[in-house]
DNA sequence: TTGAAAGCGCTAACAC
DNA sequence: GTGTTAGCGCTTTCAA
């Protein structure tokens, strides 16, 4: 089937091409009866405009590149639902680029994404460098960023302040007497893990005492699991243990029960980054309810909103907040 | 900044466009002096090719289009890495585009794909409609869609073989003695169920018997837990309970226990899409390890062989294996 | 209301 | 080895 152009529709409606155009853009000078002459051709040859010849038009490809950590669907999964269906809704395409953990190609991937002449970029990705971005900005590419709170003239960001998060429970925690907490390495989250601690630390620090709970995992043991084996099998000499990510909650259960305590009658646990498998866990595990399909709504919402609006969007930091959804890992 | 092309390039290095055209394309007949007088030039000015003007004038977008069903990205994560990283290697970029439960919008993914003018299409969706595929294929898109095995002139298919997982699986059982399977409705994955009722059907009828162990989950009931937790409670009258995802296993296994019986002793329980949450159940569930990533990789290798080899790959049905990981949850 | 024609940025003959 | 030029398929003034 040979590729069928505008003056193919052209020269079967006979009009000419700007007639032909301005009906698939739906403009309103054209006359009925020459609009129903064109609809027919098009139908006829069954037409579909070249979205990479209007984009080199326009100047615009309607299409936004979306940056996520490889391997991180897991807990990325709602978000993108999040930004696709706020795309959807704009007619934006999504572009999926994918950062590889430890390489650093995210050169590439901003060459690459600038070469594509993006309407826009989402970035989402723990390790964020500056230096990177601006790579971006001199290009003056609209970003939007998830998970990191920053923003200038063309980048925007949505994110959860994690950092307060803990520093509320923690407050909460110490006010209680529950006084010794622990947090554990995430060695896939560093940045992340790091925000933990700072409002961990703050909190301590307001209560004049030191955080001293970091539980680091040993590079030789392959899991959480393996090193909090050992770890816990003594007992563990803290009130409540915090954890990132579902399986290392489930670890540190699996662990502490194979040690012969109880949770949460010997030790608390909180989950960070809530999950469906924490309530599938015995005894079912309290989480922090992260509204992760608003962040790429949200995040999407503001970029197009930067795309149209151009140079004055107010707001360009937006915070989302959080639900502490208790459960019987905690008391 | 101002857009900068490749006029610009040439007026810098003083040369025709066509040079630094060849240039940036790493023609062979550029002397040297003016490659690197050109190279220069583009540095200076930080000039980066417009692919979307490269995709018109040379009628391919190096772009490929991935369908995924929304949501799914929880079993669909690794398949999208194994995509990606061979997408990498070919320098192809993806489109993500995704279909929503129910909603059958795939007309529009699929108009919008055919705008775009990609190269080829990666269709990863349980419920595939052969007519909207031929909408496709009528305008030559090359297409490889994972989990059906499907192919003809233009599309390829790669996919396990669900069907013969579970009758095999099922021969064994039965010629051990375990003849009472069961298997649990998915309702997210009615496709994926129906290839494992098929197979065991075909399994009980080559024993001279008929499957009747189809457990359905009634309407009413919001999760297969809560109805599992009726269900359960009197006893389980099978010897292997069988469940599509990680979260029906644990289902099943929670209520199990909950009803005071014993996994495996009581019954046991195969999960047929292993996770890491399957080895965080105590006692771990058995599974199959599907090649999830290999399903994308080889995907996206299929197509770039149809986009480079044109008309005639071979094979274009390929079959995946599987592996069997017993776990705890059986004997 | 419609058509002619000049771009959008790049590639690829074809000439020189 | 390098330049000229005709497209690629579409949008958008500017005239008519």
């Amino acid at each position: 089937m040979k590729r069928i152009t505008i003056y193919d529709v052209a020269k079967e409606a006979d009009v000419s091409l700007a007639t032909v155009s301005r009906v698939i853009n739906g403009s309103e000078v054209v006359r009925e009866d020459t609009r129903v002459k064109v609809q027919e051709a098009i139908e006829k040859l069954g037409y579909k405009p070249n979205a990479i010849a209007q984009g080199l038009a326009l100047q615009k490809t309607t299409t936004i590149a979306l940056i996520v950590p490889e391997a991180s669907y897991f807990y990325t999964g709602q978000i993108i639902n999040g930004l696709i269906d706020v795309a959807k809704i704009y007619k934006y395409n999504l572009m999926l680029h994918t950062t590889t953990e430890g390489i650093t190609e995210m050169n590439d991937i901003i060459e690459n994404i600038i070469k594509s002449r993006v309407d826009g970029v989402v970035i989402f990705n723990d390790k964020l460098n500056k230096e990177e971005l601006n790579q971006l900005t001199k290009y003056q590419v609209p970003i939007v960023v998830i998970g990191n709170k920053m923003s200038d003239e063309t980048v925007g960001s949505v994110y959860v302040d994690y950092s307060s998060l803990v520093y509320d429970y923690a407050m909460d925690c110490i006010a209680k007497g529950k006084k010794r907490l622990a947090l554990i390495e995430d060695r896939k989250n560093p940045a992340m893990i790091k925000q933990l601690r700072d409002g961990l630390s703050r909190a301590y620090k307001e209560n004049g005492m030191e955080f001293d709970g970091y539980i680091e995992i040993p590079k030789e043991y392959r899991s959480s699991y393996l090193f909090l084996k050992e770890y816990v099998k003594d007992g563990v000499p803290y009130d409540v243990v915090i954890t990132y990510r579902d399986s290392q909650a489930m670890a540190v259960m699996n662990t502490v029960k194979e040690a012969g305590m109880n949770i949460p009658d010997d030790v608390e646990l909180v989950c960070i980054l809530d999950s469906k498998y924490n309530s599938m866990a015995r005894p079912q595990i309290s989480g922090f309810k992260i509204p992760d399909y608003d962040l790429g709504a949200v995040a999407m919402r503001l970029l197009t909103k930067m795309l149209t609006d151009e140079n004055d969007v107010p707001d360009k930091e937006i915070e989302l907040s959080y639900i502490f959804t208790p459960r019987k890992s905690t008391k």
